[in-house]
DNA sequence: GAGAAGATCTCCT
DNA sequence: GGAGATCTTCTCA
């Protein structure tokens, strides 16, 4: 177990976010460590892409997207929810992954729980859904995935075969023509075929 | 300081 | 298939 080193961060957005399949989501909580794979992920850039938080520049809330790559940047939206993406590209060069779905591996138990549903195929598929199975909240905004112990991203034992799908990105009015959304095909945890 | 929209989920029909 | 929940963030005055 692990993890990912700086320079596997700091590459270009899209070569990240293709790459991130497949590779395991560590979680270390009091008591538990919860375990997913990576099944989908979407590419979010900046000026050059309306459909991301960094396309007008930066705020307040974005800073984390124009770091170097490797950070955690967690947002809270829709009054309900929090989102986890992680960290692309040089340091002012604003780029960022999000994890939309995740197959849970370990730690199941405690997913269901912090999800108040025993079904499995509902605990991690979709990004507000992986947050809550995970115990990821705003508080994780700015970890440094390649150093904490707590939460970061490592490769799988054995390394496993699968074949790749892009989409459109889901759930935003504009950039929508960019197919810069990536799954594993026939996983069924894909938050959408 | 106000108003609108949002990288979503759940429940209802 | 569709609407409501619910609150933060951004934009503009």
């Amino acid at each position: 177990m692990k993890a990912l080193p700086r320079r596997f961060y700091t590459r270009d957005t899209l070569t990240v976010a293709e790459e991130l399949l497949g590779k395991r989501l560590v979680r270390h909580t009091t008591g538990s460590k919860l375990v997913g794979k990576i099944v989908e992920v979407e590419a979010y850039g900046g000026s050059d892409d309306p459909g991301s938080h960094a396309y007008r520049g930066m705020t307040p809330r974005n800073r984390l997207m124009f770091r170097k790559g490797g950070f955690a940047y967690v947002y809270f939206t829709y009054g309900k929810h929090y989102c986890f993406n992680v960290v692309t590209e040089r340091q002012n060069v604003p780029g960022a992954v999000l994890i939309r779905a995740l197959e849970p591996l370990e730690g199941i138990e405690t997913m269901k729980k912090n999800r108040r549903t025993s079904n499995v195929l509902n605990l991690t598929d979709g990004p507000g859904k992986l947050t809550e199975a995970m115990n990821i909240t705003g508080k994780q905004n700015g970890l440094d995935l390649t150093r904490s112990k707590r939460l970061f991203i490592c490769k799988p034992e054995e390394k496993e075969k699968f074949e790749v799908a892009s989409t459109k990105r889901i759930g935003i009015r504009v950039g929508v023509n960019k197919p810069w959304r990536f799954y594993i095909e026939d996983n069924r945890f894909v938050s959408r075929k």
